[in-house]
DNA sequence: ATTCGCATGTAACTAGTTACATGATTTA
DNA sequence: TAAATCATGTAACTAGTTACATGCGAAT
């Protein structure tokens, strides 16, 4: 059991999930490659701590449905009790940001641009998935207790990080006696 | 040539520095154990991309110094010209908010308290290293060009997310009835 | 025509963690 | 007297990535 094992118990507590769609979702909180999670899942099965439906699709490839079983929803909640251990995060674009005396201005321009832009991009998305969220609660933000409410709050701070990213962009293109973006 | 390797080239820019050190400095941008720096250290040193001098110490034990040549910087220059991989981070924390819907108020109010306790510490500790930054470089806010401006962005960007993270754990304190901290 | 989305899996590899090993000095 | 700081290293293991493998339907 580890970190990956209890983020995918996470997920399937809200809903029953196929490997690809946990794969996906997982993207909020967690990175992790199909080739990683397909065996994992079977893990997990292997242990009861999972069942699974095959389910046939016209059309589209057939696909797995794991659910969570009584078993799956103890563990996570003992593990849950417990204090989580430091976050870990792996950037290049901060060993970049860190070496830039050996860039030139237009270098430095370039990989705060791209870094503005991808954020751009991220937070709108993230926008409209909360948007969506709040929507399927029938217009209500989702409170606790809910299903839902521990998706609500992890991709609003998704969001605040990635908002403060941009902020922080353009205060680095400031120092640099460039226009923010 | 894998993300530490450059990290580490690009701490050694900015100043020679023992494995113990550059385990330490790490920190912000990437976290790595000596157990993985140490090794790595000596396979740069293989490919001449660093060079060491070993500087007996009493009262403590020996060290080794390392020094970025200037193929390691060529390198490290080539790099960081490119665009960067996707940040990676794993966050327990973020599964076990995520999977709030499992726990009771008791637990959640335990889980944020902790966070934002640890952040406070965390984000104190920042602010003092970013004055000691500006200290170091006689008072000024480094520059675009100067070897601290790397690192000063770096830990300001820190800071930004450290504090961010205490304002959404106050934001769902709030969400949870409860005051904030 | 090619790429994207859907969908699941395995094999070979690289990256990262935990534990073992040592040992003096300082601080709580 | 127990723990923390300084300091470097290896061995065994676990976690994570890349590449291989397949294949249809829809969109560009």
């Amino acid at each position: 059991m580890n970190g990956l094992s209890y983020a995918l118990l996470a997920m399937l507590v809200r809903k029953p999930c196929s490997g690809y769609e946990l794969a996906k979702m997982m993207e909020v909180f967690w990175q992790a490659k199909h080739s990683q999670i397909y065996p994992l899942l079977a893990k997990l099965e292997d242990q009861s701590l999972l069942t699974s439906e095959n389910v046939e699709q016209t059309g589209k490839p057939n696909k797995k449905i794991y659910y969570i079983t009584d078993t799956g929803r103890d563990i996570l909640k003992t593990w849950a009790s417990k204090p989580p251990a430091l976050p870990v995060t792996r950037d290049e674009f901060l060993i970049k940001a860190y070496a830039l005396s050996l860039s030139n201005l237009q270098m430095a321009e370039r990989l705060f641009h791209d870094r503005i832009a991808y954020y751009q991009h991220s937070s709108e998305a993230r926008r409209q998935k909360i948007a969506g969220i709040i929507e399927e609660c029938g217009g209500k933000v989702p409170q606790f207790g809910e299903l839902q409410f521990g998706r609500y709050i992890v991709h609003n701070r998704k969001l605040r990080m990635e908002e403060e990213e941009i902020a922080w962009c353009n205060w680095v293109l400031g120092l640099l006696g460039l226009p923010a973006k």
